[in-house]
RNA sequence: GGACUCUUAGCUCAGCUGGUUCAGAGCACCUGCCUUACAAGCAGGGGGUCGUAGGUUCGAAUCCUACAGGGUCCACCA
């Protein structure tokens, strides 16, 4: 069978992933074995790949490969998040462009489009990870919005409002006026704009004076309820106790007095708006001032603003018009140019008004305590620990959850109210008439009405390990009780308290136990100019496009070359290259061994190699094996990928064992080179999952059901041999300096050399020998006890060699080359001595580091004197 | 404003508790090669006084201090 020059991926990638399928190798069920779990941070249903999405789900197929390698029952629960607010913008967006309003629909009409949309996207990003290669147990796919889990959340609803978490009541929170809804904190994007300072004069009430006051807002200005001085504040006293006149409407207000001012900020006067600043709320609350809403939801002006030319019209073109206007009555003193950071809503983008609400509450304080002690000693380990840091200070000063939002896409909350406005907290409608009618038992199922609002996105995924194996309706079922805690979660720092730390929260409340035992945070993916991927930037390319570009094995590698954990990864399509060039070497290595026949009327031949390349194969399983502990994947990825192509395999290996042109190779080295063939594909399988698949199926005789997706991941059998990779090195640095010379003398490789060794260890050499005289064409290879005159020249630790050349030596310049390394060797002789001629060094230092030193010394000086020969010897 | 963090080759980064893994890797770059696995390749090569200034030490990329410049999170005086 003739195979190709390069790898073709497209027909070995769909192959060998429905052949996974089929032998249902990533299905999982509880046994015997030890578990590795992984939960994949469920993407929002209607999301499609991105180079995010790459990378996450890229390093989480990496560790749950390598485990179900290593023997682990290795399960990976996929699924998908209704992301509430993200998906009902997009159904409002749809809705919007076929002409129908939400509004015009009843909730059970708009949510059946919901569901629509769900089902028409909701498969798509699952293809995509499939693409991708990703090892799921398929037959675990869950969703945030499926009945189980939707009644989960609702009974935990209920049971956190039972023991006294959650809460409802009016605060001041984030309102996007865009989504019309409520947010959390956590859901508030601050930024810097350049904005305006208005300076405003309000009338003291029966005077002609005037009193100053700076704000960015000065829409605001008709819900002025007061106006705040510093209490000692000498520019200000004779206004205690008086009032003043808000412009335009011309309301009295208040002049109070409190600390909270800073007499240092634009005027020293502030104005109070309680509805609309949380500051100002707070002075309000204090000073028991009135409280008056401006605002609409939407974010226009309501009646409430008394003036009617503003009623009704948008807060931003209010805020230009009233500018307008006080100027022209007069009330403007100047206005500065002033940078000053917004609150945006994080997923409609919509700058948010603090708004005072009724709203749901779960009570963090107590409640999170747990959760912030077990990462604290590392019973949850973060990888990188630098997260900690910021895990800590969130979790210190952590706020109240706002959890309702008025949307209808998500888990509606389970509360109804009576006709006289109290409220009942139930699983069911049923229950909620049982406890209705221990208030009131003429109360009918009629009289109740369920709250219109929906759970925050993040209360129900903040469930998704505990509820995935259904530890939550059934806590003592075989799989919640086999799979948790599960092993490892990989997502990014940008959600680590939307979701992560509030998994750890409601792991600790519902299982008192955590929901994983390592939390490796992804840095952002961006571009190479770190600018971030994003759609109106057009620098976000698409995971599809380039898998099909550059082979999904290439693309997964190539993602990684550069991927330091916790660090942001700088996107370069010419990492995919570099991968996928990665796998078109892997791909001719197979086609070189695949080709070779066995002689078997040959001896072993390669004894050496096969050692050395053993223990060089052991070392590096070793190295990894420490980078995975650390969760250093690139690194791992990096020394497979050195071993097999520049450090050992490809560039010296393949080399010294490859036949001649006809000929055979022995039974022994061919069995071997197999061996150590499958066993870095085995290495390489987690990274590359397809390439290795179709390779490993074709180097020996295999039989269906067989996949190298579970066959069993290389230890290293023994102690790496370091003085055989030692000796190697030292060989190695022997051949390219021959090839140095033959390139420095224009000499082709196919003109054969001869080569004398002038050495102590002459064991080493005739051990190495046929290995030295493949790799740099020398035909004779003999030792000498004296420098050569007339030969090319070089030292390799204290061995030297001579390349006879005739009427090709340049006397002088390999004088000034030799001369020039022996000014080196004598000053570093020099530090050496100089060192060692310390007392405070001797006797200071640890006795093997002055050891070395004086090691140092020696073979400096057996270096100075083999150069000194040599130049002798030319110069003669 | 508070906290954390970073600054090492052209780029992206390793360098653990101070001393032979101490100045490294990958990529990029330069030179020469279509050598019968691979030009998506092969052979060879040149790049850094480790941000600056002090200090501790026999010895500092590594520890301490200050400064400069990036980054991130949190908080925010309207």
């Amino acid at each position: 069978m003739a195979i190709s020059k390069t790898y073709e991926p497209k027909a070995i990638e769909e192959k060998w992933y429905q052949y996974w399928l089929d032998h249902k190798f990533f299905h999982s069920e509880p046994d015997e074995r030890e578990p590795y779990t992984i939960v994949i941070p469920p993407p929002n249903v209607t999301g499609v790949l991105h180079m995010g999405h790459m990378l996450n789900n890229t390093i989480q197929d990496i560790l749950i490969r390598k485990a179900r390698m290593e023997g682990k029952n290795a399960c990976w629960v996929p699924g998908t998040d209704h992301a509430s607010i993200a998906t009902e913008a997009k159904v409002v967006a749809m809705l919007k462009e076929q002409g129908i309003a939400k509004k015009d629909l009843s909730r059970d009409e708009f949510l059946k489009y919901c569901w629509e949309w769900t089902e028409k996207y909701g498969g798509i990003i699952l293809h995509q990870l499939k693409k991708l290669g990703c090892s799921c147990d398929w037959d675990r796919t869950d969703f945030t919005m499926n009945p189980a889990y939707y009644k989960a959340v609702t009974d935990v609803f209920v049971d956190l409002y039972h023991k006294g978490y959650i809460y409802r009541g009016a605060r001041m929170i984030n309102w996007d006026p865009a989504g019309k809804t409520a947010l959390s904190d956590e859901e508030v994007i601050y930024k810097e704009v350049n904005s305006k300072l208005y300076f405003v004069k309000y009338r003291i009430k029966d005077s002609d004076e005037f009193v100053t006051i700076a704000t960015t807002r000065p829409e605001t200005i008709l819900g002025d309820t007061a106006i705040c001085i510093h209490p000692e504040d000498a520019r200000y006293t004779h206004l205690h106790g008086k009032k003043a006149l808000v412009p335009i409407i011309n309301r009295e207000i208040p002049i109070i007095l409190d600390e909270y001012v800073s007499m240092e900020f634009g005027t020293g006067c502030l104005k109070v708006t309680p509805a609309h600043d949380l500051n100002d709320y707070e002075l309000g609350q204090k000073h028991k001032l009135e409280t008056i809403d401006t605002l609409n939801e939407d974010g226009t002006l309501s009646e409430a603003a008394q003036a009617p030319q503003y009623i009704g019209k948008d807060r931003f073109v209010v805020r230009k018009e009233i500018a307008l206007e006080l100027e022209a009555l007069g009330h403007i003193v100047k206005i500065e140019d002033y940078k000053n950071q917004v609150g945006t809503s994080e997923r409609t983008g919509a700058v948010i008004e603090p708004r005072i609400s009724t709203q749901w509450f779960i009570a963090m304080k107590e409640f999170s305590k747990p959760a912030l002690e077990n990462v604290l000693n590392d019973e949850v380990q973060f990888h990188p620990t630098k997260f900690k840091n910021m895990y800590r200070s969130w979790m210190e000063n952590v706020k109240d959850w706002c959890i309702s939002r008025q949307l209808w896409w998500g888990h509606r909350i389970p509360a109804y109210y009576l006709p006289d406005g109290d409220f009942v907290v139930a699983k069911t409608p049923e229950e909620a008439l049982q406890l209705a009618q221990e208030k009131n038992p003429n109360l009918q199922m009629e009289d109740l009405r369920q709250d219109e609002d929906v759970l925050d996105t993040w209360a129900s995924s903040w469930l998704w390990p505990l509820q995935l194996f259904n530890g939550l309706e059934n806590p003592e079922n075989k799989e919640i009780k086999y799979y948790y805690p599960t092993s490892t979660l990989v997502t990014g720092f940008d959600i680590i308290f939307f979701w992560v730390a509030r998994m750890i929260i409601a792991g600790y409340e519902y299982r008192q136990e955590k929901p994983f035992k390592n939390v490796y945070f992804t840095g952002m993916v961006r571009d190479k100019q770190r600018r971030k991927m994003s759609k109106s930037l057009g620098n976000s390319p698409d995971p599809i496009e380039l898998m099909e570009q550059f082979s999904t094995d290439g693309v997964r590698s190539g993602i990684l070359f550069s991927s330091p954990a916790g660090n942001d990864l700088l996107f370069d399509e010419k990492l995919c290259e570099q991968g996928r060039n990665f796998a078109n070497k892997i791909w001719n290595s197979f086609r070189l061994i695949h080709g070779w026949e066995i002689d078997q009327g040959l001896t072993p031949q390669h004894e050496t190699a096969i050692t050395w390349f053993e223990a060089a194969l052991n070392q590096a399983i070793i190295e990894m094996e420490a980078y995975y502990v650390d969760f250093r994947i690139s690194d791992a990825l990096m020394t497979i990928y050195k071993l097999f192509w520049t450090d050992a395999f490809c560039a010296w290996y393949l080399e010294i064992i490859k036949p001649e042109q006809g000929k055979g190779l022995d039974v022994q080295t061919y069995q071997k080179t197999i061996e150590f063939f499958e066993k870095l594909l085995k290495l390489l399988h987690p990274f590359m999952p397809f390439i290795t698949e179709e390779i490993w199926q074709e180097i020996a005789e295999r039989k269906e059901g067989d996949s190298i997706s579970i066959a069993s991941y290389p230890q290293a059998e023994a102690i790496p041999d370091k003085t055989i990779l030692a000796e190697a090195e030292v060989v190695f640095e022997v051949i390219t300096q021959i090839r140095n010379t033959r390139n420095a003398k224009q000499i082709s490789p196919k003109v054969a050399l001869d080569l004398k060794i002038k050495t102590q260890e002459k064991a080493l050499f005739e051990r190495f020998g046929t290995i030295i005289q493949k790799l740099s064409n020398i035909q004779n290879l003999d030792f000498v006890e004296d420098a050569l005159e007339g030969a090319a020249g070089f030292l390799v630790k204290n061995h030297e060699f001579f390349i006879p050349i005739e009427g090709q030596i340049d006397v002088e310049k390999e004088l000034e080359k030799l001369q020039k390394d022996l000014e080196y060797q004598k000053g570093f002789l020099m530090s050496v001595e100089k060192k060692l001629g310390n007392e405070r060094f001797v006797s200071n230092a640890k006795p093997e580091v002055v050891e070395a030193e004086k090691q140092k010394k020696a073979d400096a000086e057996s270096k100075i004197k083999a150069l000194e020969e040599s130049i002798s010897a030319l110069s003669r």
